[in-house]
DNA sequence: ATTCATGCAAGCGTTTTTGCATGTCATACA
DNA sequence: TGTATGACATGCAAAAACGCTTGCATGAAT
């Protein structure tokens, strides 16, 4: 009449990502491991938990009714793994930031650098994505956020305010230069599909060219000569081939923000990583802004 | 970096329960695989939970700490199981209850017999214990309990009011009736230490020969003729060699009371036996009061 | 219609976990 | 001072869990 706990965890896995395979993954097993488990907990519960369809496992209400519970059993193993981290006073172990990619590439390689020669004992992950990843679960201890606002469960310290501006090849820029009133092509971002406001009247005609929906693939169009893209100073100040052109003039934008639990911001591993990753942007917040 | 839930359980009943052993038959495993885990427990999350200590394991801050959070692992199993208990629309499988040893042996048993004749799917336990089993954590699914007041969280049914009164061997009572002013021996439990109030002024003298911490080893002293024993009316009537004695007047007892579980109460399984139970407990009100 | 991707079941050999028997150590007791 | 008891460690063999591979069904894309 017992079900392992681990069981349970399995179910609320297979309910939360649909397929063997999806929840293989988050447990790191292999998917047969998961089947396994299931039938497992279904003959100690002696009750159905999951329908076998063509395209996958569909949970039937008792399974969602397990599921719901151990989802509350895995809230409380978030707060147990995050209680731990912070109880945890030696500076060694893993710890996990997430980061824009861009940031990390044009930033904060430096910060990241100094961080692992000066505490080797601890193993940093870096996760490298724009995704908005859960501090609660622990996906990652700290992130660093290019946004508006922190977050409202968590900590926060704003790093760093920035700036936009407009760049562009050295090519591009010579050639507006040249011609104030002629068109110029902008590659824009999809979330915000046309061209930037705020431009200077001196450059009355504009028009979009590209749409991309990547900051990375945006880069290799502007560095390519494709047109001009509004992107931070820092980024296009450290873009190899860019040049600020006069078009748009720099802009507020949004601020740069570490945020993390407050049950994890306390921790002595957290605390290190701030540090130097604060002087650092002291040190370099000239990048930011014109 | 993950740490099974299992082993988390594991660590828990360690520091609820103190030893190997003692985790070790709550999980119904051998105690070297409590060991294991523990140890397997400390690896993964490199860090040290418990002492090992001549007497014992000791936890340590950090299995203290795990142990707080998996408690509340544990609620939230626990109310998953009441929810299964309730979802469970069969007839079928285990059903607990708890109920004080002699209100079983003396008044329940037709109440059993006849439940588990009637639905023979259905696997019923009877723990027959004076412990007040703690029916969040499933200890038991329904209670019957002997009390004033039936308890704050529970859903509770109140099936019988009774009296007790003073009983004694057939000998004993002629002999109390030859001569009332002869000195009355009681023996007594050692919750109420002193003999009984309420006795009728025509016996004047009362003393206390004996005290007992149980009622089954009173009324074999009952029996045996040591003493005049106060206890139920149920009991002394149906207890063979017993009669009662006019030296206390019947008074008013605490109720009899079926508890249950808010979760479990509406089970069908619940709701089945209370059926009978109540029927039962209708039928035969007049064995509990004079 | 064919091909490909996704999702799962079943069989098989391997690894991990577990139970049991044995041995050690400290404590309590006579 | 010997002896029993409770609590744990260790080594070995059985049992359970696991990963890998093959094969089948379904639906989408070509």
């Amino acid at each position: 009449m017992n079900v392992a706990w681990d069981d349970l965890r399995t179910v609320l896995l297979l309910v939360r990502h649909g397929s063997l395979a999806a929840a293989a993954e988050q447990l790191d097993v292999n998917y047969t491991t998961i089947a396994r488990r299931i039938r497992r907990a279904e003959q100690t519960l002696n009750l159905a938990l999951f329908e076998r369809l063509a395209d996958g496992y569909r949970p039937t209400e008792a399974g969602h009714l397990i599921a719901k519970h151990a989802n509350e059993m895995e809230v409380a193993e978030h707060a147990l793994r995050r209680s731990l981290l912070s109880a945890d006073v030696a500076l060694s172990g893993p710890l996990t930031i997430t980061a824009p990619q861009l940031l990390i590439a044009n930033f904060l390689a430096p910060v990241i650098d100094q961080f692992t020669t000066g505490y080797p004992d601890i193993t940093l992950r870096v996760l490298a994505t724009n995704d908005i990843l859960d501090l609660t679960r622990l996906e990652a201890d700290l992130a660093i956020r290019i946004s508006r606002n922190p977050g409202d469960t968590l900590t926060g310290l704003r790093l760093l305010e920035q700036e936009t501006a407009a760049f562009a090849t050295q090519e591009l820029a010579e050639k507006i230069a040249g011609n104030p009133k002629g068109m110029i092509d902008w590659v824009v971002y999809d979330t915000y599909p046309n061209v930037p406001k705020g431009i200077d009247p001196a450059y009355p005609n504009n028009r979009v060219r590209l749409r991309f929906d990547d900051m990375v693939a945006m880069l290799g169009a502007a560095q390519s000569g494709l047109g001009v893209v509004r992107m931070p100073l820092f980024l296009g100040r450290g873009t190899t081939g860019l040049v600020q052109v006069p078009v748009l003039p720099p802009q507020p934008y949004a601020d740069i923000w570490l945020v993390g639990h407050k049950d994890v911001w306390p921790s002595r591993k957290a605390r290190a990583f701030r540090e130097g990753l604060v002087a650092h942007c002291k040190a370099h917040r000239g990048q930011f802004v014109s």
